[in-house]
DNA sequence: CGTGCTTACGCCGGCCGTAACTATC
DNA sequence: GATAGTTACGGCCGGCGTAAGCACG
């Protein structure tokens, strides 16, 4: 687990897209996607429900979100 | 900035040894030794002074350690 | 078919360890 | 000369973008 993971992680739940949190991190969709994968492959849990054509943050993804968000906080 | 020069940072701080905390790390000692440099680079500050074979921490450096592992304790 | 996500793939930069050098005791 | 730190260097792995594939509306 790594910060670029943490990033990705909450621009994807505040934006609901993969797209448009690649356009904020300015790196390809294809790049935060891996990055998601990672992190989810990492802790061995989904943590988004494909919802039709969006992406649902999963109910194990919350904890995770809270921590994320106070740690880039201190950024 | 990243989560891998805090932890070097900080474990040469506590340690006062960079061949100590490159033991705790699992990484030898001019790999820490090159990350503690890239983030004096990048902060454009020196962080330890060389105290004879010893590093003191800088002046400058309290206020990184006290943020350093306010982030580390959340992790 | 347009939009969005994932998979595949090759390239390139950065990180790591080994080795050599410098300094302190 | 032993111990500690830095510098030099080469190899390798990971992250990136491009492109292609797949799914949903």
């Amino acid at each position: 687990m790594n910060l670029k993971q943490l990033r990705a992680f909450s621009e994807v739940v505040k934006t609901g897209s993969v797209s448009e949190a690649a356009r904020r991190l300015h790196r390809t969709q294809p790049a935060v996607s891996a990055v998601i994968s990672s992190l989810e492959d990492e802790l061995g849990i989904a943590l988004f429900i494909r919802k039709g054509m969006r992406l649902k943050p999963a109910p194990e993804a919350q904890f995770l979100l809270r921590e994320a968000n106070e740690i880039l906080e201190l950024w």
